[in-house]
RNA sequence: CGGAGCGUAGCGCAGUUGGCUUAGCGCACUUGAAUGGGGUUCAAGAGGUCGUGAGUUCAAUUCUCACCGCUCCGACCA
């Protein structure tokens, strides 16, 4: 791919009103646009990152058996009056009516429209269990958002929803999903700390929560320097409490991103909504539900707060949007051996089986440098004159800021030794 | 939803004690030239309902009011 065909609007300065790193630098790569408050679009580079995360959300929901689906964000508000979340969500709820004069809402999560969908076509033990989930954009009515695409009106979400036969069958899902989270945002290059939490909301009784620790967040979890331990303020209630755990420090107060919540919700919609089936010796019982939320578009922002430099973003190898950036370093066009190199290493390395980008802007050599810190493709290769008088091309690592130069010959060889 | 601040070109900002005749600056953009390894330089251009509406006034981008929008703090939040 070549820049000047792909869209990437880099911005020299700092947009006002944006606190969070992760705010800044989706905004300054050209990874989003702001249409207004708490809304935003995704450009060519943003949704590349996006995609990227989402295929590790598919691969890893299909590993434990869950089958993807596409519901509707259109919903009839009757639905919801069945579980009585209209009321309960109300404040965060989009409600009007359509030309037909049918109250309707944008969906702010989907519990109530897979039970519906479940419930017409599950009858007998024999279909359970059905474990679905889908990529989709939630809305919600925030009346304050913040940080960007970290607390938005209008989101992209990865929902999964299990339905059992009985507990037993709930939790084993349950942990296979747990354990499917563990592994996802390990792949997206995030350490993330799990917290036993409150149901709120969505009902249940089990509940876990997957946060990153950050600098910006809407949560707080309580650490021990110590031994690590963590907990929810729902633990020890003293924020300077020595640590039960250790007892060798105390807790400390910190900022995280919550970007997976997992429930154990019980019989909670399947009673309300009459999503019975038919068990082994003929009794009539209530489907036992879960449900598993990734803020999707959360990721991103939390990877680029735990993954900056002062330069820009450093995206980690699973979800960068290229894999190698290069850099011709010429005059509009006027040394044929640096243009002709440059798309020649595409080629060969697209073939080879990197995503890779080409800053083909006839610009100089200053601002393709700093566009490339900027949008943090992990390596680089820069043809220049200064290198390529002795038969070299410069290879640069962006996290490290690692240089190597090799042989005009050798790159493509090189670089494949680092997939 | 309470408190505070802001709204002038794509972005970042000056400015107008109400009139100064054609509203500026930096970056970006267009054209030309030079440069070509860390946002290079020079010249010439293009780009504006001064957030919207009403009021006061001979005259409003400037004053007043209302509304809209954005940001921050708080409340809220799966």
């Amino acid at each position: 791919m070549y820049w000047s065909k792909f869209f990437i609007p880099t911005l020299k300065e700092d947009p006002i009103g944006t606190e969070a790193v992760s705010h800044r630098l989706l905004l300054r790569a050209g990874l989003v646009h702001m249409l207004t408050s708490g809304v935003y679009s995704y450009l060519p580079l943003g949704l590349k990152v996006l995609r990227r995360i989402e295929r590790i959300i598919r691969e890893e929901m299909e590993a434990v058996g869950a089958r993807e689906l596409f519901l509707p964000c259109l919903h009839p508000l009757e639905l919801w009056k069945k579980t009585g979340r209209d009321q309960v969500l109300a404040d965060v709820m989009i409600k009007f009516q359509d030309g037909r004069g049918r109250s309707m809402c944008l969906g702010p999560t989907h519990e109530e429209v897979i039970t519906d969908l479940v419930k017409d076509f599950v009858k007998s033990y024999r279909q359970l269990p059905v474990v679905l989930y889908q990529i989709q954009t939630k809305f919600r009515d925030e009346l304050r958002t913040r940080f960007g695409i970290v607390r938005a009106c209008e989101f992209i979400m990865k929902d999964a929803y299990s339905f059992d036969r009985d507990k037993e069958g709930l939790k084993k899902n349950y942990q296979l999903m747990f354990e499917a989270y563990k592994k996802i945002f390990a792949r997206c290059g995030l350490d993330t700390l799990i917290l036993e939490a409150d149901s709120g909301a969505m009902g249940g009784d089990v509940s876990h929560e997957f946060m990153v620790p950050a600098s910006i967040g809407e949560d707080h979890v309580l650490l021990c320097p110590s031994c690590g331990f963590h907990s929810g303020l729902h633990g020890p209630k003293e924020e300077d409490g020595l640590c039960p755990q250790c007892r060798k420090a105390t807790l400390t107060k910190q900022v995280a991103i919550e970007l997976g919540h997992i429930f154990q919700l019980g019989t909670k919609y399947s009673l309300a909504q009459e999503a019975y089936f038919l068990d082994e010796d003929g009794q009539k019982k209530p489907m036992i539900m879960g449900c598993y939320g990734i803020g999707v578009s959360r990721v991103i922002a939390a990877i680029i707060e735990k993954s900056h430099d002062e330069k820009g973003i450093i995206w980690p190898r699973q979800v960068t949007p290229f894999d190698i950036e290069i850099l011709p370093l010429h005059a509009s066009g006027q040394d044929e051996e640096i243009v002709t190199l440059a798309s020649r290493y595409h080629d060969e390395l697209t073939q080879a089986g990197f995503d890779v980008l080409v800053d083909d802007r006839e610009d100089t050599p200053g601002r393709k440098f700093n566009d490339a810190d900027l949008i943090g493709i992990p390596l680089r290769v820069i043809i220049g004159r200064k290198n390529l008088v002795n038969g070299k091309v410069e290879i640069k690592n962006r996290q490290t800021q690692e240089v190597i130069l090799v042989d005009k010959h050798e790159v493509i060889k090189t670089l494949s030794s680092f997939l």
